[in-house]
RNA sequence: GCGCCCGUAGCUCAAUGGAUAGAGCAACGGCCUUCUAAGCCGUUGGUUGCAGGUUCGAUUCCUGCCGGGCGUGCCA
């Protein structure tokens, strides 16, 4: 509708230059829609922004552009307002159209022409070596929910998962699994105090134990060593070590079992949560293929390169990093960001129009390397759109709680689901800007109280339902929405619920533009707000035929755009409540 | 120290550089003989952290302070 006014604003700019009224060259008018009734449904304030090139006075140029504009079947008026403000008034034909298009697409309003851009959207992303905790339910939440969006808005989106499955975090998830094991073998061990502590490393060992029976035993004194003088990180790396030597092949089973375990446990959680991914990508395949070793060689033939005290280093600092940063260790072993490099290069290489990536807010250090390394192997930087989200900061009962993977002292995102459910769960997620720090309170969010927003706008699809179970019990027909006259609605409700339906697809496009599935939860709750004060205000079964016609397919239309809406988010739309 | 994010009503948060900064919760007062009261209507609540600058116009952009979060690994 937006971009309905957009065309014929430009239409009168290029006429009024035609005519010698204007200057050439000028900035593309801007639409915006009004936000107080009084100055109409849209305004653009083009006389304003063109007022110094054409060097006359702003009003006389909007003048000028309100004659120019000419007759419309869908502008009821225009009017110059204030400094130079053009505010449009639309006629009611034009939101009637939009009620009937809705009922007539469907589930499919909204849906926006496939615009050939492909997108890669990587999200969550989080180490197998624990259980999601609530954290990541705001990266799967955003990041799901913006996938759902961009679809809509007629990108063609590929989701994935990036799985460390290589690398020291990995190998210290094998030995805390290792030490419960043994635990489960009658050991009598004491998990180290940099170990993964929480209660699901002893349940992957016991189903550990059920497949490997003693296989996996070891003397417990050969590998728990603890040297002197040496610092907790090393002496794990020491413990790690000893470990593989005494396990030799069978390292592969007790490593395997852990992060078989682990993302099977996240796979089941994000899709229960009705998160699901196009592809699970492993950085040990990216490492076994060794497209790994090409990259580095790629970045080594352009001179990014060299090596210091025993290690390769990445010239970072060429490309606006602050620092040069290592790829490959002195022992000869690569580092997460030389896979890094790898996974994003093939990325690149697979024909994405647009990268994004959605991390915490905990990794911003780590984008000017990737765009820097991107750029090193030749690629547009630009093309890489690194989303972040910030932390939720978790209170309970008024107190902050930690979050530590390490110690396992953490709310998962599972227990989060259980409690407060998938719905309110993912609303109350994407309620807030990714960029906003936010409060988590899990008393809040566990309460199942009417303040979660969810509900509100559910139940104004479920009252929906209701009328029209209604209907069907007292023997009325459902009307003909081809046919049906819509010019019955007059009520002041009716216009704004109009109104408010008409606004559903700029919001939706505009939102997938900024990246902010945010404000389609706000509009939702917005739209809920027009439909319960037009519930409130009149009666739909009540009223004569036509207009009880017309009345219920107003109502359908904002149920549908509900329900749309709610799909986006991934939070279902139940028909009664 | 340096870098990134944030600072808006008592609380949690919105607001493409636009006109009188908005919601929810909390507080207060009304509305169920009628399609679901998980709802509606109304009232109260603000120096947009502070100080400058750019602009016809700044919560928004720039600079400097203050406060909070995160980062600043040959961890991932």
């Amino acid at each position: 509708m937006k971009n309905t006014i957009a065309d014929l604003v430009k239409h009168a700019v290029k006429t009024l230059v035609a005519a010698g009224r204007l200057p050439a060259g000028l900035p593309e008018p801007e639409i915006s829609r009004s936000r107080q009734e009084g100055h109409g449904d849209f305004s653009t304030n083009f006389a304003l922004a063109a007022a110094k090139a054409a060097g006359r006075p702003p009003r006389t140029v909007a003048a000028d552009l309100a004659a120019a504009m000419g007759g419309s079947d869908l502008i009821d008026r225009v009017e110059l307002a204030g400094p130079g403000f053009l505010n449009f008034f639309l006629k009611p034909r034009a939101f009637q159209q939009i009620v009937r298009d809705i009922l007539a697409q469907g589930n499919d309003y909204g849906r926006q022409t496939p615009r050939s851009h492909k997108v890669l959207l990587e999200f969550v992303s989080a180490n197998p070596n624990g259980p999601l905790h609530v954290g990541h339910g705001r990266g799967a939440a955003y990041g799901d929910s913006l996938g759902r969006l961009l679809s809509w808005a007629g990108y063609e989106v590929v989701r994935e998962y990036y799985v460390n499955d290589a690398g020291r975090q990995m190998d210290i998830l094998a030995l805390s699994v290792w030490v419960r094991y043994m635990q489960v073998r009658g050991h009598a061990l004491d998990v180290p105090e940099n170990g993964y502590r929480g209660a699901y490393v002893g349940a992957i060992a016991r189903t550990l134990a059920d497949v490997a029976g003693a296989g996996l035993e070891r003397a417990p004194q050969d590998i728990l060593v603890a040297p002197p003088g040496l610092e907790a990180d090393v002496i794990m790396d020491v413990r790690i070590e000893r470990l593989k030597e005494a396990l030799g092949a069978h390292y592969e089973t007790l490593h395997g079992h852990g992060l078989k375990a682990m993302l099977a446990d996240i796979r089941d959680d994000l899709a229960d949560f009705g998160v699901h991914y196009d592809r699970w990508y492993s950085e040990r395949t990216l490492m076994q293929s060794g497209a790994v070793e090409r990259a580095m060689e790629r970045l080594r033939a352009s001179g990014d390169l060299y090596e210091d005290q025993g290690a390769q280093w990445f010239r970072a600092t060429r490309y606006g990093d602050e620092k040069d940063r290592v790829v490959v260790r002195e022992n000869g072993v690569t580092t997460y960001f030389a896979s890094d490099i790898a996974y994003h290069l093939e990325k690149c290489e697979r024909g994405f129009d647009t990268l994004i990536d959605v991390w915490g807010a905990d990794h911003h250090g780590y984008v000017p390397r990737v765009k820097g390394a991107l750029a090193a192997l030749g690629h547009d930087p630009a093309r890489l759109e690194v989303l972040l989200v910030q932390f939720a900061i978790l209170y309970r009962a008024g107190v902050r709680a930690q979050m530590s993977t390490r110690s396992g002292d953490f709310v998962t995102l599972r227990e989060l689901r259980a409690e407060v459910g998938n719905d309110a769960a993912r609303f109350f997620y994407v309620l807030r800007k990714s960029e906003q720090h936010m409060d988590f309170d899990l008393d809040l969010a566990k309460s199942q109280s009417n303040d979660n927003p969810v509900y509100y706008v559910q139940y104004a699809h479920a009252r929906v339902c209701s009328v029209f179970r209604q209907l069907a019990e007292r023997g009325l027909p459902v009307p003909d929405y081809t046919t049906v006259d819509l010019e019955w609605l007059t009520a002041p409700e009716e216009w704004a619920l109009q109104k408010a339906l008409a606004r559903f697809v700029d919001v939706l496009t505009e939102a997938a533009e900024v990246r902010e599935p945010h404000q389609i939860a706000y509009y939702l709750r917005d739209l809920a707000a027009h439909l319960h004060a037009y519930y409130n205000a009149h009666t739909f079964l009540g009223a004569e035929a036509p207009l009880r016609a017309a009345r219920l397919a107003l109502i359908a239309a904002a149920r549908q755009v509900l329900a749309n809406g709610l799909a986006i988010l991934g939070v279902s739309a139940p028909e009664s409540m």
